[in-house]
DNA sequence: TTGCGGATTAGACTCATTCTAACTGATTAG
DNA sequence: CTAATCAGTTAGAATGAGTCTAATCCGCAA
């Protein structure tokens, strides 16, 4: 179920721990690996469970602290929907999330490069922003889960 | 500093409530004309202790009640970021946020027909979304604040 | 071997929000 | 009138995600 990180998974973990000054620690690979198994914005408790099957002295404050250091140097993204528990997410490339009302599902939307611009632009002058978030919320067929 | 409600914003308060079947109260009132006096995106905390100076023995629980009322009767939009406090926006044009790195303010910024078009185009075939959130995050040129 | 510093840990704590149960006050039914 | 009903309000308790704290662990350098 949870396969290993591949080599390439891991140099990116390593290069980018190290990177920003951090080490590579058994609990960030275990954490780093689940994130990667399953791609499907799990919560912080979800990531828990999931590596505590592989680590089982491994404590929640770890997997926080672990999923706030890869937030932190780039590795994953915070997926925030109104005030539900904050999930996360390897997926780097630009993208919005759909999250689906009867499931409760997130899903990554690809994001064209000219939407994206054309987003940036209906900012007032004097305004620079560094992040956006695009969230839709609503129905999606059935779809499975491309956990790639 | 907090004026009353003119007849206009009395009727659009009467007609959301009475169309989804809930009565006008003075509390509803109060809470309502908080918001509509300062629209820079309260907490519900701020919308408290504003509602408090003008109805003292008003309850937080009460506030909530109203505010999950108002939202539910589309007269006011919650605004989330990340796991901030929620907060409560009266203004029902489609629009999306902009959210001030330094100063924490948020600021409505106009969303044109086509690009909220352009947004909707990106979705795959299956999935149907109903609400669209945006939130820019960055930082404003100092910018005074337009209580309309 | 000792000391240092980052990482981890369990558990206490915070704080926004929700829940609960009692109360209020207006309206309706007898 | 008087009681029953019912939405709304209220204070305070409960919840639960997330954060903080203080102790410990562990690899490395002096």
């Amino acid at each position: 179920m949870i396969r290993n990180l591949t080599e390439q998974d891991k140099e990116h973990l390593q290069e980018a721990l190290v990177k920003s000054g951090q080490k590579v620690t058994p609990q960030r690979e275990a954490v780093f690996t689940v994130l990667l198994a399953e791609r499907d914005h799990p919560t912080v408790d979800e990531v828990f469970h999931r590596a505590r099957e592989v680590m089982p002295g491994l404590s929640l404050a770890t997997v926080y602290n672990c999923l706030e250091t890869f937030v932190g140097c780039g590795l994953v993204r915070q997926v925030n929907h109104e005030r539900e528990s904050t999930r996360y997410c390897p997926n780097l490339a630009p993208h919005a999330h759909f999250r689906d009302k009867e499931t409760g599902q997130v899903h990554d939307i690809e994001l064209p490069a000219e939407v994206m611009k054309s987003l940036r632009s209906i900012l007032p002058p004097g305004f620079d922003s560094e992040v956006i978030e695009i969230s839709f919320h609503g129905r999606a067929q059935a779809k499975e889960s491309h956990s790639n």
